[in-house]
RNA sequence: GGGCGCUUAGCUCAGUUGGUUAGAGCACUUCGUUUACACCGAAGGGGUCGGGGGUUCGAGUCCCUCAGCGCCCA
């Protein structure tokens, strides 16, 4: 109503999807669009005689092809390219519909492909949206030839009551007893579908209601270029501003049986009268004989007032002043045009505020090959049988993951399979956590951290930084994934079993292990409740009740009732001890990776505890330090354990390891059970007949190569390492 | 025709201001039922990052170009 009492708002004919099937229209949105086999008609076009050059004997034509030839009984005009040689003189002369004999004129445009057909086109705006435009550029006439079942109208002359198929056969064949059939050919061409029924959309004329849009337009424009709304991902501006800049009056009236019904009023006289409650009798005349608009508005237009609508406007309620203007817009790319820039327009429109400061747009999801989902395909993926089967968390922790800003995902059920799992990790590292918890002596006293403690406490911290980043940055699927790999890869399989140890151990050990358990656990699930939110809750809930009942009750003293609405971890600077003590254990995780690989190499069962050497130069206090934990993550026999100084290397010596200048360089003997050795299977390597094993790790070198301070060496070291690593493969 | 995007392991994809040896899940090979978890653990194979050129000490990442695929608008 107030656009409409602006004069925004008008009536006018336009060119719609119309369905015959359905009888109603249908938006653009419900066509589509196929490549089939379709037949190109070739024809002629005569030209009237000019009344002072009478010629009877040659006839005088333009050859015309069109796909569709029952539309040239609505034929307005024969257009041709202005500049085509062939053509160019017949501009301004008039040509004759055949079978009707209505005299059409003959233009000249640019539109016209000098290449395509014959290169001259027949023009039927009132059943072809490209004909339509070029019509309106010419002034020419709108004949609507078909009626709401696409069967021939009063305009089709003799033809009229024929279904549109039924007269396309029988005028061809009245045109080629006429003689004006040049000939036929096959030809591949889009045709535009009704979603709904399948059958052919046909373009037809009917009177809309439009919005005039160019001065909310501009207004949406700027507010886009103004940066008081954001587009993320940033490409999709682009969009809107091509979107924007190229916009047509909105067509908003819709023949459907369910939306807002459009406030407007007809009497017999055709008066129109638009009011906010429902009238009586007509305006103008005062007629008591008036009916409703049977149209709906589009339910875009109706949508595009959600953001202010729901929050009780045009009233100015509390939540229209707390709530407006929102924050974040967040919805599929594919909703742009239809709803943000709507939404947008009419926030702009109606309360002068953008509605939101932030458009964030995700993909759209497809299926596990990149197609779109659908019925007819049998590839569609049903949510609540996913859920029901593999577990809400999994389903919606794939959707966060696999999904990078503004692109499509293609969704499989053996993703959302990968992350039940993960479910089930985060469940059982908690109940390993609740347990070690639950077996604590009471009274322990807090043993001193390890490294493993400082180690995992360091991962974290980096872990929340790195969430925290990716969060501002809109970047969810990433910081999924570094959760989900701190949980499973740091916290699970090396943090947990190492703790295993500690536990065993009793007494401070395990309560210092404890209580790392359960404050790193507990910072981990509260990164991953936006992701996994019942898995994490549930579990936190059991955590918090062990807690409280264990020694270490002091973790959770300021914990709320429920993880949903518990702090949220807040990075911290790093404290300068982090990095050292992440390198150390990142030699041990490379011994213990090395032994491992060794033993596997070499077959050595998993069960059998075997001796080892260990020269580690420099790293000497730390490995003795750590000996326990290499031995028993590396089934190594801790008693046959020992270290090795440098200067008294194992025999035989390890030759082809030269001394390193590196301080960082460890190396390890692995003493193998004699019969491994010997078998054959293991023969390949001649080496192989030492009774000691020798490898070498380069364990830890800078992490971070500054480029500015050492330009030259690192390039030529890297480049010789490329190269090297590029003829050992070839 | 205009605009946008994609091309990285067998498959589906990450890789955010250029920086150690390019990663994950699934699939594959070998081993393992150690009291959180076989919806698991350990080890392994597999990539000239679509082709070509350029900028740079250094390119999957930036620029140009070519090819293929996809989407939006007309």
């Amino acid at each position: 109503m107030r656009r409409y009492e602006k004069g925004m708002i008008y009536r006018g004919p336009r060119l719609i999807n119309w369905s015959p099937g359905l009888k109603t229209a249908v938006s653009d949105l419900e066509v589509e669009y196929s490549e089939e086999d379709a037949t190109l008609y070739y024809f002629k076009y005569m030209i009237k005689p000019e009344t002072s050059e009478v010629s009877k004997t040659s006839e005088v034509y333009i050859p015309v092809a069109t796909i569709r030839p029952e539309t040239i009984l609505g034929d307005t005009a024969v257009v041709v390219h202005p500049e085509d040689e062939r053509f160019k003189k017949f501009i301004g002369k008039t040509a004759i519909v055949p079978m009707l004999g209505r005299e059409i004129p003959i233009i000249g445009d640019e539109y016209v492909s000098m290449e395509f057909g014959t290169g001259a086109l027949k023009i039927t705006p009132g059943h072809d949206p490209n004909d339509y435009a070029i019509a309106h550029r010419h002034n020419l006439p709108i004949i609507s030839m078909l009626d709401k079942e696409a069967k021939v109208n009063e305009n089709g002359g003799k033809y009229q009551g024929l279904d549109r198929f039924e007269a396309r056969k029988q005028l061809w064949a009245e045109m080629k007893e006429a003689g004006l059939v040049i000939k036929t050919e096959p030809y591949r061409t889009t045709i535009p579908r009704s979603q709904r029924g399948g059958e052919i959309v046909e373009p037809m004329i009917s009177e809309q209601w439009f919005v005039k849009i160019e001065s909310m337009a501009n207004a949406g424009l700027d507010a886009v270029k103004d940066g008081r709304i954001k587009i993320v991902p940033e490409r999709f501006e682009k969009t809107y501003f091509n979107w924007l800049d190229n916009i047509k009056d909105w067509c908003i009236s819709r023949q459907l049986w369910w939306g807002h019904r459009i406030p407007v009023w007809y009497c017999p006289d055709g008066h129109m009268t638009c009011t906010r409650e429902d009238p009586t009798q007509c305006t103008t005349c005062g007629s008591k004989d008036i009916h409703q608009d049977d149209d709906v508005l589009d339910t875009w237009f109706s949508s595009g007032l959600w953001p202010f609508s729901t929050l009780g406007w045009p009233d100015e309620t509390p939540d229209l002043k707390y709530f407006y203007p929102t924050s974040y817009m967040e919805t599929g790319y594919d909703i742009l045009f239809f709803w943000v820039a709507r939404m947008i327009m009419s926030g702009l429109e109606y309360t002068g505020e953008a509605p939101f400061h932030t458009v964030y747009l995700h993909g759209l999801i497809r299926d596990e090959h990149g197609r779109k989902m659908s019925k007819t395909y049998g590839n569609v993926i049903d949510p609540l049988t996913v859920m029901d089967e593999l577990g809400t968390d999994a389903l919606r922790f794939t959707l966060l993951v696999g999904a990078t800003p503004g692109n499509d995902m293609n969704l499989s059920v053996k993703k959302v399979e990968a992350n039940r799992n993960f479910a089930n990790k985060v469940w059982n590292a908690g109940r390993f956590v609740i347990n070690a918890i639950n077996t604590l002596q009471p009274g322990a006293e807090l043993g001193d951290y390890t490294l493993a403690d400082s180690w995992i406490w360091a991962r974290l911290q980096t872990l929340i930084r790195d969430v925290e980043r990716q969060f501002q940055n809109f970047q969810y699927g990433q910081a999924g994934q570094q959760i989900y790999d701190f949980l499973w890869a740091d916290f699970a399989d090396w943090y947990v079993e190492i703790a295993k140890q500690e536990l065993n151990e009793g007494g401070p050990r395990a309560a210092r292990a404890a209580d790392t358990l359960a404050r790193v656990f507990d910072i981990t699930l509260r990164l991953l409740h936006p992701f996994t939110p019942f898995v994490t809750e549930e579990i936190w809930g059991h955590l918090h009740s062990a807690l409280r009942e264990s020694p270490l009750k002091d973790i959770c003293k300021d914990w709320p009732d429920a993880l949903i609405v518990a702090k949220w971890p807040e990075p911290r600077d790093p404290e300068g001890w982090e990095a050292d003590k992440v390198a150390d254990f990142e030699l041990i995780q490379e011994i213990v990776r090395s032994i491992r690989n060794l033993r596997a190499e070499k077959n050595v069962a998993p069960s059998k505890k075997i001796a080892a050497s260990i020269s580690a130069g420099a790293k000497t206090d730390l490995l003795n330090e750590q000996s326990k934990v290499i031995a028993a993550l590396a089934g190594l026999d801790h008693s046959l354990f020992t270290q090795l100084s440098p200067t008294n290397p194992p025999t035989p010596p390890p030759s082809s390891l030269a001394p390193s200048k590196s301080t960082f360089r460890s190396q390890v003997w692995l003493t193998l059970p004699a019969k491994r050795l010997a078998s054959k299977k293991n023969s390949r390597k001649p080496s192989l007949t030492f009774s000691v094993w020798k490898i070498c790790l380069e364990a830890t070198s800078p992490k971070r190569l500054h480029p500015r301070w050492c330009k030259k060496s690192a390039t030529n070291s890297l480049r010789t390492k490329k190269r090297q690593r590029r003829s050992r493969r070839n």
